[in-house]
DNA sequence: TGTCGATTTCTTGTCGACAAATAAAATGCA
DNA sequence: TGCATTTTATTTGTCGACAAGAAATCGACA
C-alpha cells in the first residue's frame, strides 16, 4: 500500500476548519435542520469533520456570540430557542431596521449596489414563480441584506443581518407545515423599493419599507395565531 | 515545605478563567489602556494569568466577535482601530439608538427600572460634580444602558451597548489630552429624560433623547475638528 | 417499593506539546 | 554594498490527553 502520501493527510488548509464548521452549523441552524433545542455534541462533530475538538469549540463560541446557540456551563450546549413570548420585540426591531437600512440605501448607495440588489430581486422573483417557499425565505433575506449593505452602516448591517437570520428561522418553522406562497405583491413592492432607492428618495424609501415590513410582520402574526388555534383545537 | 496542598493549585474555578480574561481585556480596551492597534500576545497573556493558551484564545474569539479586536489569520491579533473616516455611521447609529431605547423605556419600564436608572444618574451627577471626566464617560454610558434595559428589547440593547462601548473608546481618546468637563446641562437633561420616562410620555422621550444625543454628537465633532486643526498646525 | 446516597459514566474545560505559516535574520552572490 | 535566497525564530492553529463537574446508574436501607 502506498499510503505514505495519501494516508493521515487532513487535506485541509490550516484555519479553514473553523470556518467550515461554523458555516455548516449556521446553515443547519437557520434552516432548522437543527431545530431549536437540539443538543450539540462536540465529540460527535469532531468525528464528523475528522478534526479535534479545539476548532469545533471555537466555531461554537462564535455561534454563541451571535445568539444562535446557548451554552450552559459544564453542561450541554444546544441550539437557541425562539422566544415566542417576546415576539413583539423582534417585530419592533425588524420594522425599524427595514426602514433605516432602506432609507440609508437610498441615501448612500452606489451604482454597483443596485446591480447586486436587482440580482437578488430576480432570484426572489424566480422563487415566487416556482412557488418554492424556502427559496423565497432565503432570497428575500438576501435581498434586504443587500439593501442594508448599500446603506453602508456597519452597525445597522450587523443588527439587521442578525434579525434576518432569526426571521429565517421563524418563517422556516411555519413553512415546514404550511405551503403558503408569498404573494406576487411582495415582488412588486420590492420593485417599488428598488425604484425609490435608485431615485434617492429617502422619505419614500422609509415609507415603503415600513409598509413592507409591517405586512411581513402581519403575515407572521397571522401564521402565529393560526398555529395557536390549532394548538387549542388539539 | 508543605507544598502538597498549596502548590500547583490554580485556586480558580473551572470556567472562570475565560470570563476573567475576557472582562479584563474588555475593560483595558475600552479604557484605552490597550490603545487601538496594540498587539495582543497570547503566550504573554497566558503567563500573566497563569493559565494555558486555550482559555485565552476563547476570550479573544469572543472579543473578536464583538469587534473589539481584529485577528489576521496566522498572524498577529490586535486591538481594533477606530474608523474615523466613517464616523458619521457611528453618529447615525448612536442617535437612533438613543431615541429608540429611550422611547421604549418610556413605554415598557417597570418601577424597579427607574430605581436603577436613578442610581446611575446619581453616579453621573457625582462624577460631574467631581469633574472626573473618565467617570463621567463610564457613568453616562451606564445610565443610558440602564434605560435601554428598561426598554426590554434585546436586539436594541445588544446594538446599543456595542455603540456605547465604541463611544467610550472615542471619548476616552479625547479626554486623555483635554480636560474638558461635560457641562452640568447634561445632568439636567438626564433628569428630564427620567421624568418623561416615568410619565410614560413616549413622544417626549423620543424628542429629548434625540436632542440629547445630537448634542453629544456635536460635542464629539467639536473635539474632532479641534484635534484636526492641531494636526494641521504641527 | 420508594427514597436517599454513593458510584460510575459522560461531557466539558484545561493543559502541554507539536506542526504549519509567517516574519525576521543570516548567508551567498554579483 | 545591495539584492535575492535560504535559514532561523516566533507565533498561531491543531491535536491528544487528562481532570473537574454534572447527570445517570446502581445499590443500600427503610
Amino acid at each position: 500500500m502506498t499510503d505514505t502520501e495519501t494516508n493521515s493527510v487532513p487535506e485541509r488548509k490550516r484555519g479553514s476548519g473553523v470556518k467550515m464548521v461554523y458555516d455548516l452549523l449556521r446553515d443547519e441552524i437557520l434552516d432548522l435542520v437543527l431545530p431549536p433545542g437540539s443538543p450539540i455534541d462536540e465529540v460527535q462533530l469532531a468525528e464528523r469533520f475528522k478534526m479535534s475538538r479545539t476548532p469545533i469549540r471555537e466555531a461554537l463560541v462564535r455561534l454563541a456570540g451571535e445568539g444562535l446557540i446557548d451554552t450552559l456551563p459544564n453542561r450541554s450546549t444546544m441550539v437557541a430557542n425562539i422566544d415566542f413570548l417576546n415576539m413583539h420585540t423582534f417585530f419592533d426591531a425588524l420594522v425599524l431596521m427595514y426602514r433605516v437600512t432602506t432609507r440609508l440605501a437610498a441615501q448612500y448607495h452606489r451604482p454597483e449596489d443596485l446591480q447586486v440588489i436587482r440580482a437578488h430581486q430576480a432570484e426572489f422573483a424566480a422563487a415566487v414563480q416556482a412557488q418554492d417557499a424556502l427559496a423565497m425565505i432565503a432570497t428575500n433575506a438576501a435581498f434586504h441584506s443587500a439593501i442594508a449593505e448599500a446603506g453602508r452602516n456597519p452597525y445597522f448591517v450587523a443588527l439587521f443581518n442578525r434579525i434576518l437570520d432569526e426571521g429565517r428561522r421563524i418563517l422556516r418553522l411555519y413553512y415546514q407545515s404550511y405551503e403558503d406562497r408569498l404573494p406576487q405583491q411582495y415582488v412588486d413592492e420590492h420593485e417599488e423599493i428598488i425604484a425609490v432607492i435608485a431615485a434617492r428618495d429617502t422619505e419614500a424609501a422609509d415609507r415603503l419599507a415600513k409598509t413592507h415590513a409591517e405586512q411581513i410582520v402581519h403575515q407572521i402574526q397571522k401564521l402565529f395565531t393560526r398555529e395557536q388555534r390549532l394548538d387549542i383545537a388539539l
